[in-house]
DNA sequence: CGACAGACCGACCGACCGGTCGGTATGGCG
DNA sequence: CGCCATACCGACCGGTCGGTCGGTCTGTCG
């Protein structure tokens, strides 16, 4: 997968990234196979001789990625420590990811509806293995634990990815800072709220 | 507005919501203006006599509904009580919505990123006066008057519309239950965070 | 060298879709 | 009744885009 030693397999992998790069900028309808083909330094016919059609190079694109962000995250899934430990670990590594790679994150949920039948399944199953599957398993054990308050985990979960995704985004960047301090406020409005605490809990 | 007096206004209002059920079970690019047409009960001539694209026909849904809709949550940006109290009305008054002009929130933020230009602004604004300007004006009260704490309320406002976003939809539904059992969660979660408090703060 | 396979080309197809336009029906007004 | 504005029709157009296919090039193996 990354030897890419065989013509074919260079040729795939430039267009899989230039395809990247073209449907993070515009939709998935505005992003013809001529642009990517054109971008990719091959034209219509050689694209469709490495892929079936253009829906299968865009399952194919994401799916690649899915499968890489999930096993960064597993890092902080199988780690010690308390689950904000874990769930700030994987959030800083989600946060430090380049700009591209963590936007895709929010692009396959933006086209996840343009697909149907089987394709559709596997991006969504590929996703929630990737990320919701992996949080959630961090939130019930936080609940066993004692540290979360006994709740439904998959919506806590969604919850959480809920508040990550607002602090991406370069309004964020400016009202907030750089990463460690993005962190901090998705942590602490998280676990303890947005309402001023009458006793002066520490962290 | 509301009086469908002359024949034009009929069937504007006709086509408006046919136009308005599609796009919600459909992408934009999926709904054909034939489709529209046909559902409608006119043909495409009849329709593109009232509307000059397909785009104005969509724009005029949107804006249509987001007014109605800013007019709603307006009732608890002004009435009297607490930070807490005035959020829980305006996310009840959302959540008790019928489920289509609900979903129509969704839909705007889907395909806010299909359009461009002059039109997109409009979109934009309108959304913003909706729904985000109205909760940010509740939360900077709330900040004012000592009940949440200091922080950019821009942010903290798209906190809470994401936060609503998850207890809409079947799975909520299934797993918490009725509109107040959501909202309870939602304003917990906003207010109190997910960590386990040791002092038995009470509501 | 000769032959085969796979990479790649690029002109073309066919379906679709937004939008147009000349024309018809209808209903209200003088 | 006669006139006209307006609602509405439906065939059509221009363009786009995903996908095809016969052919060419090039590296490799015997």
């Amino acid at each position: 997968m990354s030897a890419p030693d065989t013509r074919a397999a260079t040729t795939m992998a430039r267009i899989v990234g230039v395809a990247r790069r073209l449907f993070l900028a515009q939709s998935y309808a505005e992003v013809t196979t001529e642009m990517i083909a054109r971008a990719s330094d091959v034209t219509k016919g050689g694209l469709y001789h490495h892929f079936a059609s253009k829906e299968a190079l865009y399952i194919s694109m994401m799916l690649e990625h899915l499968e890489s962000t999930r096993s960064l995250f597993e890092e902080a899934v199988v780690m010690e420590g308390s689950c904000r430990e874990r769930l700030g670990r994987l959030t800083r590594d989600f946060l430090e990811l380049p700009t591209e790679e963590r936007e895709l994150m929010r692009l396959v949920r933006r086209d996840i509806n343009i697909f149907h039948g089987a394709q559709r399944d596997r991006l969504v199953r590929a996703y929630q293995r990737a990320l919701p599957e992996q949080i959630e398993a961090i939130v019930r054990d936080g609940m066993r634990d004692g540290q979360l308050e006994m709740a439904d985990p998959r919506l806590l979960s969604w919850s959480f990815v809920a508040l990550v995704e607002i602090v991406v985004g370069e309004y964020a960047e400016q009202a907030l800072g750089d990463t460690a301090a993005r962190l901090d406020h998705v942590l602490e409005l998280f676990f303890g709220g947005a309402a001023i605490r009458k006793v002066g809990a520490s962290a």
